[in-house]
DNA sequence: TAGTAGTCTATTTAATTAGTAGAGTATTAT
DNA sequence: ATAATACTCTACTAATTAAATAGACTACTA
């Protein structure tokens, strides 16, 4: 499951795209909006900004808003900004890699069941983006 | 990301799968060749127990084996027993379902996502099973 | 220059996960 | 019988992560 954390940012990330190209929103319409406590969210947002998904304006008629077309961002990177890996174990993590201490990767069974899993996830992930995180009303 | 735990617990079945029809195996021993702390382990394999995936016999001579030949569990199986849901979210999840509070399904872009996601995943865990754990050495 | 709105740091609380300890019970070999 | 073996069960503790809160600070715009 992911933490609730990345469940907030999706859902904020989902509202973002569908006001794209409308200007600054402020946090506390997307908290409003979307039922997420308001200081977690700045957080939440906050590192999206870091990592270049999200973009700011201070002062009056600011807010946060996407910093490209919402097809530019796949589910499969904003979830590692969040969450962290999209693997179900370290030892076939692409991005967050983790040497077994146990285990030969070469002859690990659960290794491969997991890398091929993976690798059907990302396939998803690597291609939905948060366009399609829109609601189709409201 | 799987818990420790179920990590471990997928380890141990790999191990109890590849001595399948050997008789019992000791807790010792799967803590040992698997590196797990024995007494988490004793806990992750009673729970299987109870959910009948696997079976013991007490003193001499005792230990764990596989209920089932290893083909008869899925891994989707195992993972729900030690881990919980499988979806990323609860709202789509086949086994542990939890509604949103903040939005309707019919018309949510993450809730189409990440059901979308979890039947590539399904498909796959549901397909792939403890015989697919044995390692391909040793 | 006042007010708005995001930024940042620090702290607290709650929940979950990970691991430990030890007494109890069933089984089997002798 | 009985001693040794090995799983069972309850309870507890430590560590980590998630979740939420507080408040001072900074930048921007009207």
């Amino acid at each position: 499951m992911l933490s609730k954390k990345t469940q907030y940012g999706l859902k904020a990330l989902g509202y973002l795209a569908s006001r794209y190209g409308q200007g600054p929103v402020l946090i506390s319409e997307i908290a409003k909006k979307k039922k997420i406590p308001i200081k977690f969210l700045e957080s939440i947002l906050l590192q999206l900004k870091n990592k270049g998904v999200l973009d700011s304006k201070k002062g009056k008629g600011g807010g946060y808003f996407l910093a490209n077309s919402p097809k530019k961002t796949t589910l499969a990177a904003a979830i590692r900004i969040v969450d962290g890996p999209i693997a179900m174990i370290p030892c076939v993590s692409l991005n967050f890699y983790q040497k077994c201490k146990d285990c030969d990767e070469a002859t690990c069974g659960l290794n491969k069941a997991m890398a091929y899993t993976r690798d059907a996830t990302l396939k998803i992930l690597e291609k939905k983006t948060l366009y399609d995180l829109i609601d189709t009303e409201g």
